[in-house]
DNA sequence: TTGTAGGCGTTATCAC
DNA sequence: GTGATAACGCCTACAA
């Protein structure tokens, strides 16, 4: 196949009788061109096959219009969400977006923020993995004037502003919700304590037992990757206690679904025996029997609040920094409630 | 903030004294550059804080080692799924993804596909909107050669590989798999027909229906968007019957499970008095009580194979078309079983 | 093994 | 209103 050859505002002009200047200004909507030039430009355009090419533009303008969005995992429910968000409002305002998953992995994290960079994405979306310590590989950015903002799994940096929910805050309500459930040995699955929503669901957790002055022991909580799998080792667990909790407190829904059936599997009632709570609100918690209480957190609202943050730095051309942080709202839903009411 | 000024190869070249083409071809780890000027050039790369300039490079060389993907919604569990695949296998070969959606309209997988066009990706991968009936908007791709792949939700055209399950004979396999199992007058609820996964999945129906004399009839047909919504209508419906049926088959999993919830409430028991199946094998499926039987569909392996295609195709620089049309495999997945089985 | 030079297609600046 | 011109930063044929 003879590739035919690409048309470009210079043959625009030529077949016109004008400049090439003309015709970009005149294909750009430019005020200072007569609306008949304008016409004969479109169509001369249309006829001639003419593509813009993005790529001269980008490279002349230094810009891309372009956000880089870097997450850990594409596939779960609140991600998913998340960057369906992020799509809606980007597309809407004419940008584009790269998309890439650090797969929990920092190295990959480095690379991709590496690749990001250098495609010159005029911003970028992050959520960080599981064990990302330090942002060096994203001071890059920063130090160019390249807004980095950071959503659910951020990280405290002067310059980034950050979106999440208040974990600290929805790990106290349900843990306090469990306690007025009647319980008193309350177990605690979380995630890696060196990220901020597993650690500060944890905190909230820890405080609302410290409040009604319920012990906290090592043996309650449990650090895993809140997998299904985990989910299902964590019942075992459960299982060989000698003195079992009233009620858990997982850290997802997925963990605490895979938990919850295994149990009930082996014969445990739930909630009378031990009652659940997750986190999250995926479409599993609304359907396992019974329905899992846990707290709901709009996935899409966040997405699509870090886009539209990103959208005015970038259109305001607001200098990044100090940082902002966001705190968007989650709501508690009661789904099990256990007969032994205390409070 | 001064931006600081861009560090060129040019800078580069003239800080060591030999020439920009060296630089370029010593980062690029061009052959005939000696090991010693290679060494130079990568030191005073990251001294001087150069960036390689993707753009530049790309107008260059008339590629930009980007894939550009259209789906209806990023965020239901097939397709993060399939996103997820895409992104490994595309990000292991150096290629960035451009995602965007459809909102399963016609009209912005039209404005999409443009800005793809422009933004000149190296290929697309697209499942179709809803109601997508010519696929012009794709011409422009296919007439420059640019590969265009349908994965999924697909439109036979000579020139366009596709890859998808076998709706039909899932639809068949499931349909005879509730025939089994007693049911006589099967309902089947479907998407779309105009899209070959419900068209195809419907047929399969039909046949297995006709295989086993069991007579059709337009009230055994329930069209509409398979969301939970109209899953709870459809349960409605089927309340509101004089002759209930006594299995359904719902073409995705999460109608089929808001269906069937909403029957039990209104004290229908499943599978006993209806027995259900769906489609998708989502999360939901394995947690909702009775579990759901339904087909599993392999998402994430669906998209790195169309990745993996793609690139195949633009590394060896094939010639698109004619088609090949790719037939991944399915599972029907038992989950629910009536006492009243006769064959 | 390295250098020269031209062009990829657009847009910003300045001029008329 | 329109035109001329010079970048944007890289790559590659050709030359040495």
């Amino acid at each position: 196949m003879i590739p035919e050859k690409e048309i470009t505002i210079y043959d625009i002009a030529k077949s016109l009788n004008i400049s090439a200047a003309t015709v970009s200004r005149g294909l750009k909507d430019h005020p200072g061109i007569s609306k008949l030039t304008k016409k004969r430009i479109f169509d001369a355009a249309k006829d001639m096959g003419y593509r813009f090419n993005s790529l001269a533009s980008n490279l002349r303008r230094q810009r891309t219009n372009t956000i880089g969005v870097i997450v850990p995992r594409l596939n779960s429910s609140f991600m998913s969400d998340a960057i369906a968000g992020m799509e809606q409002v980007a597309n809407q305002a004419g940008y584009n977006l790269i998309i890439s998953q650090s797969l929990e992995t920092v190295k990959k994290e480095v690379e991709n923020s590496l690749t990001m960079f250098n495609n010159r994405v005029d911003g970028l979306l992050v959520s960080l993995a599981y064990n990302t310590q330090d942002i060096s590989h994203f001071e890059a950015f920063i130090k160019k004037g390249i807004p980095v903002i950071f959503f659910d799994r951020i990280f405290e940096h002067i310059k980034c502003p950050n979106i999440i929910i208040d974990n600290y805050q929805a790990g106290y309500e349900i843990t306090k919700h469990l306690i007025a459930e009647g319980g008193r040995r309350i177990m605690h699955v979380s995630g890696n304590q060196s990220r901020n929503v597993y650690s500060e669901r944890f905190r909230g957790y820890r405080d609302a037992l410290e409040e009604f002055n319920l012990p906290f022991s090592d043996e309650l909580l449990i650090v895993n990757n809140l997998t299904a799998l985990e989910g299902i080792e964590t019942a075992v667990q459960i299982l060989s206690m000698e003195k079992k909790p009233e009620a858990v407190f997982v850290s997802n829904d997925t963990c605490a679904v895979a938990c919850m059936l295994e149990l009930k599997k082996q014969g445990i009632k739930i909630p009378e025996d031990i009652s659940f709570a997750g986190f999250n609100n995926d479409p599993i918690a609304k359907v396992v029997e019974p329905n899992l209480t846990t707290i709901n957190y709009h996935g899409e609202e966040m997405g699509e609040l870090a886009a539209n943050i990103l959208i005015r730095h970038l259109t305001n051309n607001l200098e990044i920094g100090p940082a902002h942080t966001t705190v968007l709202g989650h709501e508690l839903i009661v789904r099990q409630s256990s007969t032994k009411k205390i409070i």
